[in-house]
Parts: structure tokens; C-alpha cells; sequence
DNA sequence: AGCTCCCGCCAGGTC
DNA sequence: GACCTGGCGGGAGCT
């Protein structure tokens, strides 16, 4: 059944072998790297391997890809490197013992795995699933070329010879290369040819994604979905709340795909097609991450975000889990990139899976005014979608976005009315809390850190280069040049790495849940629970009418299978992030915290509901590192 | 049970 | 019409 796979896309999407039958003796560990960790760490290990080998290559160090060599042929400089992707490639071994072809300078013949003895239950277990991942399959891709590629060598990449070399479905290279292609890593020459370009662009296409970020205002999106799912989170009647809550969002429904290209309808089919297309996604989930402070985004707020959240209700419901879907192959590829890592946050209701970008974090300034279309753009035009990620150069929104997304905008300016002109206006309230009119000593105190970091976050910005600053507020509209003025630009002066905003709290630490639409106050309970420190973040409208009422939330940061589970040096190092202004710092925003913003947001206009926040001790704040 | 995500069907697009 | 591209969701593997 393993015959070879021919050029033809015929043979390449048939399986070579019954994946299920195999699958269903994986059920023990096995072994690429290390031979005693279990399934998903040896995966997990054998990717980290062909990282490791994959960095070692260096920039420039790869002269050569020798992508129509026979997959047999040793990279010239990393053949090294190829042993490992071999290793991590049971399907190329199983495949050259079939054929016992190569028996002396095949990759099996170096990479000893396993025992003897242990020979076939391995290759059982080579197919795992595990091993089939998109992300240990990007490594092998991305171990394949330099990070830089010499211009001057052929840099073309055949999709057949990849699938075929690789051993995978032409399909699955699809997904790499949309993500690739998305970062601006490769371009598509034509029809099952792709260009190489590998990170020469990529910090300019951040660069260019986080400006565009901000100018499609993701993190204020992001910052309003997790308001309102933290309103449905602890809404007693949920359910008709939910419903509530999901009509006030203004949504338009399933009509919002369609009027992505307005009238017509068939640029809207072939927009909304677009629009889900893995290059979009990828580059919007990039995006979130740029803008969002901490860089730490959570699949749900991204499917949501990239869905619209109106979609989420009953039948939509699986577009959510589609999404989610599609999110998990971007976030395989870009965690082989290395850009993102897996983490979870954990809440009232469960770990969510989350990631954590851990890509670059000085991005250059976007050149002169050009967007990200023109990056993008400037590439190979054969592939017209590329182009409609992106508006053209002289409209004011970035990207194409959709229709629900518009109107969440428009939902997120009309709270900020709202709130700025109710008593929990952000302004408001740090100049309340400066002068500790209402609250204790303690309060008062806090209060004036709180302003202290209100004043950094209105900075609106945290670790980037200032003229970076400078042009994403140039470049945007009014959302983010509201702000109010007494930013100061000095105070970006103390501003660490972006990992360092992480809001990883060791104890002592206040984190400041910096949100326009809700401001908190973070106070340090005396409270002694294994693991870390508490906050407890005040509302402050909540502190005047009921100063004991208090809004704790609990969220924990993890990574997968991370020993350390406390205190980290990241943990250690974000100790000083009081003063750190965590711009909009969205993501550790406390699910009650913003609910209380939210209810005690519409309390202006609701006397009513005042009863039904009183205040009350949700949970306790707890970070712990990963 | 929920999370993760492989797999391949099949529709739209391109040659 | 053949082939390319990639959205999509079923359902298996994993935790």
C-alpha cells in the first residue's frame, strides 16, 4: 500500500495505508528522542530535537535547500538535521525499510530509537498521531530551508516533491504554506510552485500585522468579547442571557459573511471564502497577538474574533468549533515557528487552551505609511487573495473584516460613550482614586498606583519602539487617539520586553487589568493559598457605594506539561510589573472583574440591576507561570 | 468528557 | 474536463 507516490495528486491523496488500523495499536509510548517519555512528550521531544537542529542551521547557514533531491540524499550542511527529521519521520522509515532501500546511508540506520526488540512495536507506533501532527510536519518543512535563504540559489518549492519527500497528503502542505504564506515566509509562483523566502520578511510583515492590528482595534475586539463572555459567565440565568446579550451585540448573523463584499454577491461568496481561508486566519491570529497585552490570546477569544461573535449562538455553534479547528493548525504551524507556545489559561470553568507569543517582540516600524497590503502585495500578485487580506493602501481599515466585527467596533465605541460619561469612566476614577476621597488608606494607595499605571496604560503602549507608537497612532483612527492626554511619553521609558508584561504574578505583584471599558483596581488581599499571590481587583464605582466589594477572578497560566507550575522567572520577572503599563492589557483581565465593569457599566442606565451586583468575592487571582 | 487535530471529502477556482 | 486549492467537519487519539 506504500507505493510510491507519484507527481500525480491522484496517488499523493489516496492514503498510502489504513491510518485507523494503525492507530489503534499506538496506544503505547514510543520514542523518537527520548525513549522513555511518553507519547505525546516524545512528540513533543523529537520536535523540540528538530527545533534545536533547525536553529543550529542559523541564518545563512543553509546554503542550500536541495529541495529536488531525492529524500534520500543528505542535505548538504544539515544533514545532521535531516537525520532528526528522519527520526521524527517513521512513515519515511517504514517506507525505506519496505523498500529496504538505502540500508546504509538511510536515516534509520542512524537514528537509534529504539531496541531491537522494540523495532516493530515502534514502527506501529511511528504512526501515531502524534506524529502526524501539522506542527512536527511544519518542522520537518521548515528544517528543510534556511531561515534566510540565499537569494541567488533556486528557492523554489514544488509541492509534489514536498509531499512527496515528506510523505504526507499534498493537503496538509496546503495548510503549512497558507500559514507561511500568511507570515510572508513563502509566495506562490504559480500553480504548485511556491518561492522560499523564510523569515527574511517576517519581522516587517509583523511589523506591518501589528499595525493593522491596532488599526482594526483587535484588542479593544478582544477586550469587549471577553466582557461580554464574562458577563454570560456569571449571569445567573445564563442561557436568556446569553441570548440577550448576543442580539445586543447587533449582529447581523450569517448575513455578515456575505455582505463582506456588499452588493455582489458573488465577490461576497468568494470574499467570505477569503475571509476563512487559512492566510486570513493566520494573519489575524498573528495580529491578536501583536496587539494584545499580555501576548497571550486564548483560542476561544480568537475564534471568536476571527468568527464575530455573533455567530456563536445555536446552530453557529459549530462554525465555532470549525474554527477552533482551523486555529489549532495555525497554531501548530506558528508554534513551529516558534512564534507562538502553548499555554492555558485556566478560569472558573476549566483550562482553556491558550498561546502565548513568544515570537519577536522589537518589530520595525512599518515603513512610511504602507500597510500591510503593500507588503504583501509586493510579493507575487499571482495569487490574488493574498491581496484582499488587506484594503487597499488608502482606506482606513487594514483589512477586510467582517461586517460583524464593524459592528462590534461600532458596539465597543458606543460602551466607551457610555463609559466615559458614566461615573466609572477610567478618567474618573483615577482621579478619584488619586485623591482617596472614598476609600482607606489602603484603597487610596492602591488607587494611586492604579492611576500611576492608568496614566502608563493610556500611553497606550508598552514595549514598542516609540516611533512604532507613533505611527500606529498616526494610523489609526479615532479609537486609539482618544486616549486620554496625559500620557506620558517618559513613562514608556521603564517599559520591559513584551514577555515581561505577561502578567505572571509572584507575590506582591498588583497587576493592573488595564481596560478602557473597565476600570479595575487591583487590591493585594492577605490571603495565603498555596501557589502564589491574590489580587483582588476593585471596580471603582464598586468601591463607593460598597467599598468592602471585591472582584477576584481566578486565572492560571500553565504551560502544557510544565513541572513548574509556580513561580516562574518569567513569574519573577513580570514582579515589576506594577509599573507597567500593560497598554490594553486585556488578556489575565479577571472574568468577574470585567463582568462587575460591565454590570456596574450598565448600572448608569440601570439603576435596577445595581441589586443584583452586589459585591462579592468571586475568586482569588492566582498566576502562576509557565 | 472534553480537548486536540488528522484525515479526506468535495466544492470552488484555475489551467 | 482535469487538476489545483483549501474549507470543512467527522471522528479518532489523547489527557
Amino acid at each position: 500500500m506504500s507505493s510510491t507516490l507519484s507527481e500525480g495528486q491522484k496517488l499523493i491523496r489516496k492514503p498510502l495505508r489504513s491510518p485507523f488500523k494503525e492507530r489503534s495499536e499506538n496506544d503505547k509510548g514510543h520514542v523518537f528522542v527520548e525513549p522513555q517519555t511518553p507519547l505525546k512528550n516524545s512528540s513533543r521531544a523529537s520536535e523540540a530535537a528538530l527545533l534545536e537542529s533547525h536553529k543550529n542551521m542559523g541564518p545563512l547557514t543553509t546554503p542550500t535547500k536541495g529541495l529536488e533531491a531525492p529524500s534520500s540524499d543528505p542535505w548538504t550542511p544539515t544533514s545532521n538535521l535531516k537525520m532528526l527529521i528522519s527520526a521524527a519521520s517513521p512513515e519515511i522509515r517504514n517506507r525505506e525499510k519496505e523498500r529496504a532501500v538505502d540500508s546504509g546511508e538511510s536515516e534509520n540506520s542512524q537514528v537509534s530509537i529504539e531496541s531491537p526488540e522494540q523495532g516493530e512495536e515502534v514502527e506501529k507506533l511511528q504512526t501515531s498521531r502524534k506524529d502526524k501532527s501539522l506542527g512536527l510536519l511544519c518542522y520537518k518543512f521548515l528544517a528543510r530551508y534556511p531561515n534566510f535563504p540565499n537569494p541567488a540559489v533556486n528557492n523554489n518549492i514544488s509541492l509534489d516533491d514536498v509531499a512527496t519527500e515528506l510523505n504526507v497528503e499534498r493537503r496538509r502542505i496546503y495548510d503549512i504554506m497558507n500559514v507561511l504564506e500568511s507570515l510572508n515566509m513563502v509566495s506562490r509562483l504559480a500553480k504548485n510552485r511556491y518561492t522560499w523566502h523564510g523569515r527574511v520578511k517576517l519581522a516587517q510583515t509583523l511589523a506591518m500585522l501589528k499595525r493593522s492590528g491596532k488599526e482594526n482595534r483587535y484588542d479593544q475586539l478582544m477586550q469587549q468579547i471577553r466582557q461580554r463572555s464574562l458577563e454570560r459567565e456569571f449571569d445567573l440565568d445564563g442561557e436568556e442571557k446569553e441570548n440577550e446579550e448576543m442580539s445586543g451585540f447587533d449582529m447581523d448573523g450569517d448575513s455578515s459573511q456575505a455582505e463582506l463584499s456588499g452588493a455582489d454577491p458573488k465577490a461576497a461568496s468568494a470574499n467570505s471564502r477569503k475571509d476563512k481561508s487559512l492566510r486570513v486566519m493566520s494573519q489575524k491570529f498573528v495580529m491578536l497577538f501583536l496587539v494584545s497585552s499580555p501576548p497571550v490570546v486564548s483560542l476561544e477569544i480568537a475564534a471568536k474574533i476571527l468568527i464575530g461573535e455573533d455567530h456563536i449562538v445555536d446552530q453557529d455553534k459549530n462554525k465555532f468549533k470549525t474554527k477552533i479547528r482551523r486555529l489549532y493548525d495555525i497554531a501548530n504551524v506558528l508554534s513551529s515557528l516558534e512564534l507562538i507556545k502553548k499555554v492555558h489559561v485556566t478560569e472558573d470553568r476549566g483550562r482553556k487552551p491558550a498561546f502565548k507569543w513568544t515570537g519577536p517582540e522589537d518589530l520595525p516600524s512599518p515603513k512610511g505609511k504602507g500597510t500591510a497590503s503593500q507588503l504583501l502585495e509586493s510579493r507575487s500578485s499571482v495569487d490574488s487573495c493574498a491581496k484582499n487580506l488587506f484594503s487597499s493602501p488608502g482606506t482606513k481599515r487594514g483589512f477586510t473584516r467582517h461586517h460583524s466585527l464593524v459592528k462590534l467596533v461600532k458596539s465597543i465605541q458606543d460602551d466607551r460613550r457610555k463609559i466615559n460619561s458614566a461615573p466609572s469612566s477610567p478618567v474618573k476614577m483615577t482621579d478619584e482614586s488619586a485623591n482617596g476621597e472614598f476609600y482607606t488608606n489602603k484603597m487610596a494607595h492602591l488607587a494611586a498606583i492604579c492611576k500611576k499605571q492608568l496614566d502608563e496604560q493610556s500611553t497606550g503602549h508598552r514595549i514598542q519602539p516609540k516611533n512604532e507608537v507613533t505611527d500606529a497612532l498616526n494610523g489609526s483612527t479615532s479609537q486609539v487617539s482618544e486616549l486620554p492626554e496625559s500620557t506620558s511619553a517618559s513613562n514608556h521609558q521603564s517599559l520591559g520586553p513584551l514577555r515581561m508584561q505577561f502578567p505572571v504574578l509572584p507575590t506582591g505583584a498588583i497587576p493592573y487589568l488595564s481596560t478602557k471599558c473597565s476600570p479595575i483596581i487591583p487590591v493585594l488581599i492577605p490571603q495565603q493559598q498555596a501557589g502564589g499571590s491574590y489580587a483582588v481587583y476593585m471596580h471603582p464605582t464598586s468601591l463607593r457605594p460598597h467599598p468592602t466589594s471585591l472582584a477576584v477572578r481566578s486565572m492560571t497560566f500553565e504551560s502544557p506539561g510544565s513541572a513548574n507550575k509556580k513561580t516562574s522567572p518569567a513569574a519573577t520577572a513580570s514582579s515589576n510589573q506594577t509599573n507597567q503599563p500593560s497598554s490594553h492589557g486585556k488578556e489575565p483581565t479577571s472574568p468577574s472583574t470585567l463582568k462587575r465593569a460591565c454590570e456596574e457599566k450598565s448600572l448608569a442606565g440601570s439603576p435596577s440591576k445595581l441589586q443584583r451586583i452586589e459585591p462579592k468575592v468571586r475568586l482569588c487571582e492566582k498566576y502562576r507561570a509557565w
